[in-house]
DNA sequence: AGCACGCCGACT
DNA sequence: GTCGGCGTGCTC
């Protein structure tokens, strides 16, 4: 099976080598680069090592003139001539394939749908651990003959001169990232720098120090004179006592080794006491590899009783299966969708398959893990950006190595790259996430969809759940490609949370308004915080203020390298461009007109909890956005202070709708429904109802309904009525027959090809005739070139054109030929640097 | 992607 | 006239 599959990527032919010149080499390999280039590459490699090698090993090769790479072997093959020499494998990773067939079939699958280079697919799914690459070092020579150095060449000078060792990326960044190339090659030409290429250390398994009898001690009598000889040395004593006791040498009279720091802490004893024991020839300690992740577990597995509805839902989602591959479990908030989960993954494990639980990046909770924990154990692997690298070679590993390691493994978007070898069943848990499209960089992936391709490679089932589908899976429900499943109660009988809207345009004409709060919202925090219940605030803007404004002239600050306006973040008293992330100083008079009259306009989760520590000056309030959870830590410790009743009102952004179950939170505020609603982008009601109906879906009690309140200025918004009245199909109805009518998923699909460049008139040209080319074979599906919303980011100008294809239109031979149009445009010398970015699926 | 080569304008 | 910036093309 594994070499069909390689085959099957070897889409690269050899008919490119003009085989001129004799050139034997004992066996070549054609390897993978991590990189966007589309085609293999050919290694020489001795016969002897080649027997080492198999596809799916990676090998380190040096590329161009300096790099060197961890390149992934597809192919061994036979001596050929090639018209130049082959550089030679340098080193041999892998005894064993660290890729598999079936993620090689799936890398290939990825590239020609998302269209990018399997390169670079194979780059986003190894953990970076495991792709080791280089770097240049740069010394001094320190016999270098002195002589006159330029300005910039001192400076380089200097700083390697200082760190004695300097990578050029180091390097460069402390030159503000400027071009040093050119001077870094002078000063090497020159002999006044040598350099030095060394490959970065990647995974290095974590050490245990083991402690285990010395092998004298091989009987009992010694042992026991041993003891009698430390009756004056009561630590060490206690030692050897706490040691036979570990060791299990007490009742079996055999020992096995035992891990030191245990030891330690059991005996209460010093390193100094031990050292001593190992002088005496008592211990011997011998170190081996360890574990990082967690394997805490104590072997106990608990699973909950289905309810009668659960049971109900998990016995349709089995006759579902028989039917469809994919099945859609439209459940509301609370409707313990997990338990029925924990019951499906249960049984997939017991017939030996692995199981994937994907989680959107952010709802990946302890609260959740926990509850998989109870039922089993340290069966479940988790794969999460905010683990250390360590800890991911370290599940890639063992999955690699041992499929029934983890059988169950929990991860975001990324983990659909892990080895799997036999999965059985996928959930994707909150489908409708964004957060399943990758963005930047390439592969612009969605697990989700991409989730339903690799369970088709494996013959696996998929299960989406949601309160809230997204149009795209419902759709693919209406039209009979997924089963569906509905759980429309609450577990435990919790009631759904009464939704009360106000019109926010009422309360500001009469000027009842507090803060930004109406009169409803605010007595209702009042009245919960004196009921000692809990309190969250919805707001979709971190920051303090989107923008601030001259009163005097109408002058906004706007990014320097970005056409968007900055927002204002009170806390470090700067100006934030959300879009490049660059900062400045809150300015203190108008740059246009020089008035002082400066005011913040608009406002965000920082400034709400700026005007509740005003109004409620003993309430403990905490923020939960992008801001103050930057680490996983900050996520956590937030939601657990918040969980254990340390904070009374918590103020989020989108952040505070993930997933999180509260039992104590009686009401919830959407302070501001209307940015949601106005943002121009066909998704915005469809994002608009997702949001209100999942942070409505935290509010509510154990015996009491909860409270939403949801201010607008758009009262009669249809959306809005149907988050009040929980109704997800009259939503659907009416968004996808706007989505049919403007051709928009899930009717149509979607490519949409971004331009960039540094000259608004180059990018503009290139944009243009692009359009043109394509319009030629594709009419009216072309869209655009338009500017986006920001129409500058980085200095870089930005053009979109977007294509809508009939779902019929066979995509893969289209793909192919709009990506040839853009190799013929980039041949014209003046759009050469244009950058072109497509993007299927888009976001 | 990342790096070297080469063209071209700015400044001794 | 050289130095350093940036565009162009190639990498087994």
């Amino acid at each position: 099976m594994l070499t069909i599959s390689f085959h099957a990527l070897a889409q690269y032919s050899f008919a490119f080598y003009i085989f001129t010149r004799m050139n034997p080499v004992d066996k070549i390999v054609r390897v993978l680069l991590p990189l966007p280039l589309r085609q293999l590459f050919t290694y020489s490699v001795g016969a002897e090592a080649a027997k080492a090698i198999m596809p799916g090993c990676r090998v380190l090769v040096q590329f161009g003139k300096k790099k060197i790479y961890t390149a992934l072997v597809i192919e061994i093959t036979s001596v050929v001539e090639t018209e130049f020499e082959l550089k030679p494998v340098l080193e041999i990773i892998d005894k064993v394939p660290i890729v598999n067939a079936y993620q090689l079939r799936f890398w290939k699958w990825m590239a020609s749908y998302y269209m990018c280079s399997v390169g670079e697919v194979y780059k986003a799914s190894l953990p970076t651990g495991l792709k080791l690459d280089s770097e240049t070092n740069l010394m001094i020579n320190p016999d270098a003959e002195a002589q006159q150095l330029s300005k910039n060449e001192t400076l380089i000078y200097d700083l390697v001169d200082t760190n004695s060792k300097i990578s050029i990326s180091d390097l460069a960044r402390s030159m503000g990232n400027l071009n040093i190339h050119t001077v870094v090659r002078k000063l090497v030409n020159k002999q006044i720098l040598t350099t030095e290429e060394y490959v970065k250390d990647g995974f290095k398994p974590k050490l245990e120090k083991m402690v285990s009898l010395h092998a004298n001690l091989n009987h009992e009598f010694k042992i026991n004179a041993v003891l009698d000889d430390l009756a004056r040395a009561p630590k060490q004593f206690q030692l050897l006592a706490s040691y036979l006791e570990l060791s299990g040498f007490t009742k079996t009279k055999t020992s096995t080794a035992v891990v030191q720091k245990q030891l330690l802490e059991q005996s209460r004893a010093s390193s100094a006491a031990l050292n001593a024991l190992v002088k005496k020839e008592v211990f011997v300690v011998s170190s081996r590899e360890t574990q990082r992740l967690n394997q805490d577990w104590d072997g106990n597995t608990e699973f909950k009783q289905l309810s009668v509805e659960q049971n109900t839902a998990y016995n349709e989602i089995k006759n579902q299966f028989a039917k469809f591959d994919s099945v859609l479990l439209h459940g509301v908030t609370s409707s313990g969708k997990t338990e029925i989960y924990i019951q499906l993954i249960k049984e997939t494990i017991e017939e030996g398959k692995q199981v994937l639980y994907l989680l959107p990046e952010i709802a990946l909770t302890t609260q959740l893990i926990q509850r998989l924990k109870k039922a089993f154990g340290n069966k479940i692997g988790v794969y999460h950006s905010k683990f250390s690298d360590n800890e991911r070679v370290e599940t890639y590993n063992a999955l690699n190595k041992d499929p029934d390691k983890y059988p169950v493994i929990i991860g975001v978007r990324s983990s659909v790259f892990l080895p799997f070898s036999k999965l059985g069943l996928i959930i994707v848990d909150e489908e409708h996430e964004n957060t399943y499209k990758q963005y930047d960089p390439a592969p612009r992936y969605n697990a989700r969809d991409s989730s339903v391709v690799l369970a088709q490679m494996h013959g696996a089932k998929v299960l989406l759940g949601t309160a809230t589908p997204s149009l795209e899976t419902y759709h693919n429900v209406k039209t009979n490609k997924y089963g569906l499943v509905e759980l429309f109660t609450r577990y435990s009988n919790i009631q759904l949370p009464e939704i009360k809207v106000v019109d926010m345009n009422r309360v500001y004409r009469k000027k009842e308004q507090t803060g930004n709060f109406s009169p409803l919202l605010y007595n209702s925090i009042a009245n919960a915080l004196k009921q000692n219940e809990q309190v969250i605030l919805f707001q979709n803007r971190r920051g303090f203020s989107p923008y601030i404004q001259c009163n005097t002239c109408g002058w906004i600050p706007y990014c320097k390298q970005c056409d968007v306006s900055m927002t204002y973040h009170k806390h470090f008293g700067k100006l934030n461009c959300h879009y490049c992330g660059s900062m400045q100083y809150m300015p203190k008079e108008c740059d246009n007109c020089a008035s002082t009259d400066l005011s913040t306009k608009g406002f965000g989760t920082e400034k709400i909890e700026d005007d509740i520590k005003l109004l409620f000056p003993h309430a403990k309030t905490a923020r939960l956005d992008l801001d103050t959870a930057r680490t996983r830590k900050k996520y956590e410790s937030i939601i657990h202070d918040f969980e254990t009743g340390n904070t009374n009102i918590l103020i989020g952004t989108q952040m505070v709708s993930k997933g999180l179950d509260f039992d104590n939170v009686s009401v919830v505020g959407i302070v501001n429904a209307d940015n949601m609603l106005s943002i121009p982008d066909f998704r915005a009601w469809e994002r608009a109802f997702q949001l209100m109906a999942q942070v409505s879906g935290r509010a509510g009690r154990k015996k009491k309904q909860g409270l939403v309140i949801v201010q607008t200025r758009d009262f009669g918004n249809p959306v809005i009525q149907q988050v009040i009245d929980n109704n997800y199909k009259g939503l659907f109805l009416e968004q996808a027959a706007e989505r049919k009518l403007f051709r928009y998923p899930p009717y149509y699909r979607l490519i949409r090809i971004s331009m960039k460049h540094r000259d608004k008139q180059i990018l503009s040209q290139a944009a243009k005739i692009y359009g043109q080319q394509i319009r030629k074979k594709l009419g009216a599906r072309v869209l655009g070139p338009e500017y986006p919303l920001v129409p500058r980011i980085q200095n870089q100008y930005i053009k979109q054109i977007l294509i809508k294809l009939e779902r019929e239109v066979s995509v893969q031979k289209l793909k192919e030929y709009l990506l040839e149009e853009i190799d013929i445009i980039k041949q014209s010398p003046d759009f050469k640097q244009v950058v072109f970015v497509p993007d299927v699926d888009p976001m």
